[in-house]
DNA sequence: AGCACGCCGACT
DNA sequence: GTCGGCGTGCTC
């Protein structure tokens, strides 16, 4: 009989990946009963035990004799080929060491732990000694429920007696003690309940959707809709499709914030909740899902970009919301895009990926545009509602006072909104009270003794804050740097100094501000959300969390404070961004019956993208921005990536640098060209310096293979650190 | 990541 | 002499 290439017998040779930073898989003896391929073992390391998965045969070229004997299999399902491939080339594409890969999807709390039981009761044969009232009513709830099992805490509860009645029918026989898995399956779904009543664009998209699950293969559709155009109801009949064909489906979320009216929505459609998976979620929870995910109990999954590392046992259908949202692309740790990541895992497991927006990244509309992916279009509006009107106010023909932000225009449209009984929204992109905290004596600006960031002025707690690393600071009345007294001032606008400027041109209207700082928990900032919705509020004053997803029905009015805001970086994505996060922010004029207008205050009118927006010529913005960055050699037309040396001494990142960029033989082999040293887009983080190389490259060349032989070649001194940046999305 | 090994400065 | 600083290297 040949071999099972899935299975290792006692005493096999094996490898086992661990999420200790290794560099790679170590070898060792299978443990008696042999055990699987993708197996989570406890294998001995030096002095400890620490987790691994069986990741193939023993790779040899060690001293045998070393080779050591797996402790145990732990009880899980083995992790399947799918998963593994995917952190193989997951790790391969980011340069990511592939213990650092593994961790993320091992991130569940107890799995080395035997399954967590619970002590449950259930009627047993024998009969009370003697039936007092307690106990009678402790038999009565169990007869209620017929032969249900309860936790002490329920039935004691349900029956109104102390626990101590409930232990002493067990004494007797009465009821039944028993363990239970704590790890409850989550409620099944019904994908065929009725759902919304999908409008044609929405039922053509719908149905595209299902043939495309049908298919049961790889397969990547852009479903594009303006706000409101119903995007989660087509996309939940695909999440349907999945269910009926026994498959699981991942709906990703960017903010924790949109769960909560993801769920809502969820629920009437299906009967029940899905999983959870993000920060907000607490480890019991947490254990309950990834247990529940690998067993294929859990049918559907919602979460963050971390629940891409799922065990997920047959996953039919990936959905990615907002798919051009900055937060899917992970900043630290390890460094991944989760809208590119979700493509590659589907890809593996022959899965269907939606990528839902209301304005896509250019990456995706060229995919769509170049075939690769397909396109789905909803154009009308849920209900009657319109796209508003666009309008500029150009700020150089505006008279305005020093820290003053609202132009007389404007302020003119919100009193006319006031005076009819309509919402008005003031967005303004910076939270805090003022960006900029300087001395008049001096020039000095208070910046973040830990990073290269400067502090924000909050009223709201009195305090400065830095929005980097979250140190905060009292407000100082002399100046640090020349000792003057009472002359630091706060400059530039904040949302909580708009507001404060709001008050005063507006004393008579009710104002709400919304900004992510000012609410302590997600449930705060949802009563907030919901008193806007309802008749409490005449403006509403917020940051880019207004941008987001919310349902305002009295809103006629939006006025963006600074449009030019992120035009001007060297941001190769600036213009894009400005462009999706107004076009967003005005959307949320004007959803219900009134045409809306949104107002755009901006020193350059006549900018291309400003115009773009106005004219509501979409497809002309992203065909002039595909042009210029074709041009340019960038992403999507060409690869980036972003090579960050830290160290606390910055001279000693800068040498290396230097040194790097000398050597750079490996990249200019592939025609690519190495930028810098120079500092990174946060220079300093938690006292650490940091420098960065980019390295621009043609489409289609091995970047990554040359890369790692570039850095190769390299020693690093004590005290630094290198991490590769595959595709950066910050620059300045 | 931990942990041992090892090679130099200030103490009983 | 030796205690301990942390730089270096290994873990199958």
């Amino acid at each position: 009989m040949p071999p099972n290439p899935e299975f290792y017998d006692p005493g096999t040779l094996l490898a086992v990946m661990s999420t200790q930073p290794l560099g790679g898989a170590l070898d060792y003896k299978a443990p008696e009963g042999g055990c699987h391929l993708g197996a989570f073992v406890e294998v001995p390391l030096g002095p400890r035990k620490v987790l691994g998965v069986v990741w193939g045969p023993g790779q040899g070229g060690f001293d045998l004799a070393k080779a050591r004997t797996v402790i145990r299999v732990l009880d899980v399902a083995p992790m399947r080929y799918e998963l593994r491939e995917f952190l193989r080339r997951a790790a391969g594409y980011t340069l990511t060491p592939l213990p650092a890969m593994l961790r993320l999807a091992t991130r569940a709390p107890g799995l080395g732990k035997p399954p967590a039981m619970l002590k449950v009761y259930r009627l047993g044969e024998g009969t009370p000694d003697r039936a007092t009232d307690a106990r009678r009513r402790v038999l009565e709830v169990m007869q209620e429920f017929g032969g249900l099992a309860f936790t002490l805490g329920e039935l004691a509860e349900q029956a109104g007696v102390s626990g101590s009645v409930i232990k002493g029918l067990v004494k007797q026989g009465v009821l039944h003690e028993e363990a239970a898995p704590r790890d409850l399956p989550y409620p099944k779904l019904d994908p065929n309940r009725a759902g919304a009543t999908l409008t044609g664009d929405q039922d053509t998209a719908a149905k595209a959707l299902v043939s495309s699950l049908k298919s049961m293969d790889y397969g990547t559709t852009l479903l594009r809709g303006v706000t409101g155009s119903g995007k989660t109801e087509v996309y939940l009949e695909a999440v349907a499709q999945a269910m009926r064909q026994g498959q699981q489906a991942l709906v990703l979320l960017p903010e924790i914030a949109l769960t909560a009216e993801f769920l809502t929505r969820f629920q009437a459609r299906f009967g029940a909740r899905p999983a959870e998976w993000h920060s907000g979620v607490t480890m019991t929870e947490r254990r309950r899902a990834w247990k529940m995910v690998g067993q294929g109990a859990a049918q559907v999954v919602v979460g963050a970009r971390s629940a891409l590392f799922l065990p997920f046992q047959n996953l039919g259908l990936i959905v990615v919301d907002e798919e051009h949202d900055t937060s899917y692309k992970q900043e630290d740790g390890v460094l991944y895009h989760a809208r590119d990541m979700a493509v590659l895992r589907a890809s593996i497991c022959g899965a269907q990926v939606v990528l839902a927006s209301a304005t896509p990244s250019l990456e995706t509309w060229t995919n769509a545009e170049a075939g690769k992916y397909a396109k789905l279009e909803l154009t009308a509006r849920y209900g009657e509602a319109v796209m508003p009107v666009i309008k500029t106010i150009d700020m150089r023909a505006e008279h305005l006072p020093a820290s003053r932000w609202i132009s007389p225009s404007l302020q003119r449209e919100v009193k006319a909104r006031i005076a009819k009984g309509e919402q008005s929204l003031l967005f303004i992109n910076r939270r805090g009270y003022a960006p900029i905290t300087l001395c008049r004596a001096c020039g000095h600006q208070i910046g973040c003794p830990h990073c290269d960031a400067r502090m924000v002025e909050h009223r709201f707690s009195q305090r400065l804050q830095c929005h980097q690393c979250g140190e905060t600071s009292a407000i100082p009345g002399i100046c640090p740097a020349c000792g003057a007294e009472d002359r630091m001032a706060a400059v530039g606008p904040g949302v909580e100094r708009l507001t404060e400027e709001a008050q005063s041109l507006f004393p008579d209207a009710r104002i709400a501000t919304l900004s992510s700082d000012l609410f302590g928990s997600a449930r705060a900032l949802k009563a907030q959300i919901k008193k806007i919705a309802g008749d409490e509020t005449d403006i509403i004053i917020g940051t880019q969390l207004v941008a987001k997803g919310h349902n305002f029905p009295r809103l006629t009015l939006v006025g963006v404070i600074d449009a030019d805001l992120g035009l001007m970086g060297s941001d190769l994505r600036a213009a894009e961004r400005t462009f999706q996060l107004m076009q967003q922010v005005s959307g949320r004029a004007g959803r219900v019956e009134t045409r809306g207008t949104a107002y755009l205050q901006t020193f350059q009118p006549e900018h291309p993208v400003i115009r773009a927006i106005l004219s509501g010529d979409e497809v002309g913005f992203w065909r002039t921005e595909a042009n210029e960055r074709q041009h340019a050699g960038v992403p999507p037309f060409g690869l980036l990536a972003g090579i960050i040396l830290s160290s606390p001494d910055p001279q000693a990142a800068f040498d290396l640098g230097n040194e790097l960029a000398r050597r750079d033989g490996p990249i200019r082999a592939l025609g690519a060209q190495v930028f810098g040293p120079a500092p990174a887009p946060i220079a300093r983080i938690r006292g650490r310096h940091r420098v960065r190389l980019l390295i621009k490259a043609p489409k289609g060349v091995a970047l990554q293979a040359a890369i790692s032989q570039w850095i190769g070649q390299f020693k690093l001194p004590n005290q630094m650190r290198l991490s590769v940046d595959i595709d950066p999305q910050s620059f300045y």
